[in-house]
DNA sequence: CTGAAAGCGCTTACAG
DNA sequence: CTGAAAGCGCTTACAG
């Protein structure tokens, strides 16, 4: 209807100023749907992701819906319950709706992800693919640490549980612990979880003890606390019988053994990821950018010396089988 | 353009087939934001929340998201910050592209509420106001049975942890523990927690401890959570020495030792919201409905016996003051 | 049963 | 500098 509110700059300030007093008192709000019909701009982008309730992806939510608003955009959410399907028929439904798509560590085959692409800007968490915009979360550096902090606590054999397999993010911590352990000597069993959820983390707990390792590293936070519950029934203390690091560093501080952990900056990771989308949309020929964005070891108590290592208060040697044992009070703090 | 797509009932089948054959061959989809201009009807629902990574708004997230989507209703997050200023806006910009909002926990005051529910309809979730469609999580029961339970433990002072001070749960949790509490002839001490999160809960320890307290009763699960992290850094052990139960039982299950907690049904709160909402849109003048969900206590291990009446194994009385103190290997599981 | 036309509320060249 | 008109892609009475 007027210039007042596309261009005021084409207008003069006197036209301006009595246009928006008689909008607002008139209470007039420009209909945002009319507008996007009319210049093909929706205001809005979608985040789609595998599970809100996994706390990676509600703090990573909470950045990039918070960084969406600063920028004058509204945020759909998808949430796919892990499945690609689900993934795709969400990706079909919002199309028409938003100026873009962030995808965080879609479960959609590359060809998939491609084809919604090609129609709408869309920018990729943690998978990496060439010629689409994506931010990724580099642990390689903090699993490396983190592998050399219980190599150099003595353990020997130790297990990454990953999941799911075939992530990205998954895929890269598993060989950044495999290559590490190698380099250190150490003998590296891998466990595969299915579903990144605390139930399978204590689930695999049983192999986890059949392996014969003595320190695990998981694919994230969730899955550890999950370690550490299966643990704590079989009446092992933590760190002191089993040392476990997980990954993303948003609950690891409140845990109980607060959680050795390696933080992914998820929050970032979201507004990046926004950022990267947002500025795309501004420019005709986007330069196809990656961000990365480091993620380091943050030590803290359900890391400790290997087990055997440790003498007893009464000059026992400790093991595993022991159980159940009275924890070390010194291991607390 | 076709009604193919919109009354396919009017025209003969093999007409639709036709259209449909065709509009797949050239990947026609119809374009959702005409179709909202047209119609005045968007397709669209809107969440408002306080903190997106509050486990308790994260399944509500998914149970409101996942419902809607069966229904064919794209959803909007809008993350508030706890900020009740940063919820008008949101209701305002958001307004224009929704059929409708759901509001969780809103800190708005009443009369912007029912400012924002007189333009649009709106679902409230934890927040009775007359008149305006809501769910309710009526943890009033479930608090009931925890003051009940530790009265039947032989705690005889107990607090209760709350935030944010002016939300109706923890209004209505409050009045639960004080009046049940006075039945039951214990000394009811009341903390303020500010914002409900893992480090409030965890700062009020220090009060919770000076009260004489030795059981304490949190807004929920988060809370809780800190209070259990504070009092281990002072060396207690829970249940022993200090019995602690949360609410909403979405992370109470993962915590060490496993938290008892009264189960606010957090998706099921969501989808129903999204169903009221959805099912007034259906008809003219829709029924104001209030749908009242019970939440009821889940007993885990940390809660236990008043610390003064449990002698130790060795005969000697457990008091709080006994710290560092050994765990009790059977309190654990 | 099925075209053709108007209208949803904006934006944006295009005249004046 | 500022009207008036066309158009975004649908839906929906309205003719035929």
């Amino acid at each position: 209807m007027s210039r007042a509110f596309s261009q005021p700059e084409l207008l003069t300030p006197a036209t301006v100023e009595k246009v928006l007093v008689t909008a607002q008192r008139l209470g007039y709000v420009p209909n945002q749907v009319a507008r996007a019909l009319s210049t093909g701009r929706a205001g809005n982008i979608a985040l789609i992701l595998p599970d809100v309730a996994n706390p990676f992806f509600s703090a990573l939510m909470r950045g990039a819906q918070a960084q969406a608003y600063k920028r004058g955009y509204a945020t759909f959410l998808g949430d796919s319950d892990e499945t690609a399907h689900l993934e795709d028929v969400l990706l079909g439904k919002l199309a028409a709706q938003v100026d873009g798509f962030v995808l965080a560590s879609p479960r959609l085959d590359e060809q998939l992800i491609r084809k919604h692409a090609a129609r709408r800007p869309v920018v990729v968490i943690n998978r990496d693919l060439d010629g689409i915009g994506r931010v990724l979360v580099d642990t390689t550096g903090g699993f490396e640490a983190a592998v050399d902090l219980v190599a150099g606590l003595g353990h020997r054999t130790i297990a990454y549980v990953g999941a799911p397999v075939s992530s990205w993010s998954n895929q890269q911590r598993a060989n950044a612990v495999a290559i590490t352990g190698a380099t250190r000597g150490l003998r590296v069993v891998e466990i595969a979880a299915g579903r990144p959820s605390h139930e399978a983390g204590r689930s695999c707990v049983a192999k986890l003890l059949e392996s014969g390792a003595t320190a695990a590293l998981a694919v994230d936070d969730v899955v550890a606390q999950g370690i550490m519950a299966g643990l704590a029934e079989r009446g092992l203390f933590i760190p002191r019988d089993f040392s476990v690091i997980g990954c993303d560093d948003i609950i690891a501080s409140t845990t109980y053994p607060p959680l050795t952990s390696v933080n992914a900056h998820c929050a970032l990771a979201g507004a990046n990821a926004v950022d990267l989308l947002l500025n795309g949309l501004a420019n005709p020929t986007p330069p196809i950018e990656s961000h990365v964005i480091k993620g380091e070891l943050v030590i803290r108590g359900s890391t400790g010396p290997a087990p055997a290592l440790v003498p007893a208060p009464g000059g026992r040697t400790r093991g595993r089988k022991v159980a159940p044992a009275e924890p070390d009070p010194s291991s607390r703090k």
